[in-house]
DNA sequence: AACCTGACTTCGG
DNA sequence: TCCGAAGCCAGGT
C-alpha cells in the first residue's frame, strides 16, 4: 500500500485522546519508527490545520511544550489546560498522569 | 542528487 | 540536574 510515514503519523495524532498528552518521540514510534519525531513536528506543520490534527497535545519528553513564546506556546498551553492538563513547576507536564496510553493490540494485552 | 531544515531525543560532562 | 553537542530522518529546495 501506499502509506507513507507522513500518513502514520497523522492517524496517530489523530487517536490521541482528549485530555491527553503524547511526545513527539512516541508518536515516531507509535507510528512505526522510533527516530522520526522530527518527522512529526514536519507533519503538524504541513498538515496539521488542514487536517485537524490535535497538534496542541504534542509535547517534547520533558513534558514541557516546545513552541516560544509569543509563537504559540501560550495558545498550546491554554488549549491543555483546558483540557484538563496540569501544568506544574517550570511549566511541565507530569507526564506519569498525562501521557497517553495507547493499547498495544497484542496477546494477552486482554483484562 | 546534494544540501538544508526542524514544535526532537539522547548522551556525556 | 542543567547545558551543549551530536545523532537522526524524511520532505522540500
Amino acid at each position: 500500500m501506499t502509506t507513507s510515514f507522513t500518513e502514520m503519523i497523522k492517524a496517530v495524532l489523530k487517536k490521541i485522546p482528549r485530555g491527553r498528552v503524547a511526545t513527539y518521540g512516541q508518536i515516531a514510534r507509535l507510528a512505526g519508527n522510533p527516530r522520526a519525531a522530527r518527522q512529526v513536528v514536519r507533519v503538524l506543520n504541513s498538515s496539521a490545520e488542514k487536517d485537524n490534527l490535535p497538534w496542541f497535545r504534542v509535547i517534547n519528553s520533558r513534558g514541557g511544550i516546545s513552541l516560544k513564546r509569543g509563537q504559540g506556546y501560550e495558545l498550546q498551553k491554554a488549549l491543555l489546560e483546558n483540557e484538563g492538563i496540569v501544568f506544574g513547576i517550570g511549566e511541565i507536564v507530569d507526564l506519569k498522569k498525562f501521557q497517553w496510553k495507547p493499547r498495544v493490540k497484542k496477546a494477552g494485552t486482554r483484562k
